[in-house]
DNA sequence: GTAGACATATGTGTTGACAGAATAACCGAA
DNA sequence: TTCGGTTATTCTGTCAACACATATGTCTAC
């Protein structure tokens, strides 16, 4: 699971960097020092320009030269073409996962869907952790078992960690049992062996999840527009 | 059109690079030795590392902690999971086009089709060049009409330098109608403002350009295994 | 003759410092 | 008070040098 260089300081700052966008502790729109946020995490500029141009690359954030670096402003638009190109790939990989899925592997992912299911009927406290990870846990499986490197990468590695820029806080749990109804559907797919169905369920339940994540996100509105400045 | 940063050396050293792997200057395998290629562009470490780290994130090469960098070596693999997500991509574009294509920007795809098919029709001399830039165009087109950034990017940053890679130099004028056969029947669906239709024929053409591709991979076969070093 | 260990050398990772550009602050005039 | 110009400071881009890890080559022991 060494990703490429894990050693280096580069890595490591190119991975803290992604989570604390994710996270929000660098906000949407902030403005990034180099020599500051150097400072914070107590190494040189060399390492941190690396992790940059690599953060860039991913799309995390914005580089203009002579200006400097900003974190990515997330948008109602492009929150559209995350899920349309999601849906597509997605649709891709449930496809390509129904012909070559394992009994293991199916019986791994039908565990995780159980998981899911308990949380669902548990108690209040600590749930929106567990659920969130029961279902990155799904699609991840599923994304695994398409056995396209390319596929894959582009759905862990890119669209999954861009989504968790929209994360809302406030979802109620009429959605959840929604997405796991869903989610037993494309399983049930998977177990039959069935390219089409498989297909055609994920993409609906990608649709769902767009709108249920649209609604939240306009319930929600908590966008500052202020660019802070690190 | 300026991309980021045009006029530092890390950004100008990142198109050349690229640039010099798809045109096979830096052949696939090759370890790519710092000095040595600082040296040759004229440049320091500093940026050619940073241009470095943008092409790991592009997957034109792979690098590994304290062992250096190596321009990536195309499989049959790798060319199947590109064909594979690049003919849902493309026929999600397509299908967005369809709906959201100008009578301007359909006119100016028809030329380039009618172009296209000249160029066919024309002397032997220096189509191969004309030919592969016509089809380029007109899959670009197609990818800026969904008006989607984010397939746009992954489109025509990510998968379509990376199929260069496999271009090959023997491809003869029948396969090449066939080609001119298909992207006017999805010009005659975008035309008609039918998502679905042109949807199918762009997969259509997709996995039949994978088809020749994987012919042409086969018969011309001029992968030298041989890790060179520069 | 072969295997293992040591020494050399090349290369990557990192750092600090310098030059040019852009932003911010300041001052003066209308 | 406000707008324009000028100065000063901060920041980005770039470079050269240092430290450490890895690879290579040689030498000795078996």
């Amino acid at each position: 699971m060494r990703d490429a260089d894990s050693g280096t300081l580069a890595e490591q700052l190119f991975h803290s960097l992604t989570e604390a966008i994710l996270l929000g502790e660098l906000a949407p729109g902030t403005k990034i020092s180099e020599p500051i946020l150097a400072q914070r995490y107590g190494v040189s500029r060399g390492p941190l320009r690396e992790a940059l141009h690599r953060l860039q690359e991913r799309r995390l954030i914005v580089r203009s030269a002579n200006h400097g670096a900003r974190v990515i402003v997330p948008t109602p638009q492009m929150l559209a073409s995350i899920f349309a190109v999601r849906e597509t790939l997605e649709g891709l990989a449930a496809k390509e996962a129904a012909t070559l899925m394992s009994d293991d592997e199916l019986a791994a992912l039908a565990d995780g869907v159980r998981c899911h299911e308990r949380e669902l009927q548990g108690s209040e406290a600590g749930r929106h952790n567990a659920l969130g990870k029961a279902d990155e846990d799904f699609h991840f499986r599923i994304a695994q078992a398409s056995q396209n490197p390319l596929l894959i990468d582009l759905l862990c590695n890119q669209l999954y960690p861009l989504l968790r820029l929209y994360r809302s806080r406030n979802d109620n749990s009429s959605l959840r049992k929604r997405a796991l109804t869903e989610h037993q559907r494309v399983l049930s797919a998977l177990r039959d062996h069935d390219p089409e169905m498989a297909e055609l369920a994920m993409k609906r339940h990608i649709a769902s999840a767009k709108a249920r994540r649209t609604m939240a996100l306009q319930s929600g509105s908590d966008l500052d527009p202020e660019t802070e400045k690190i």
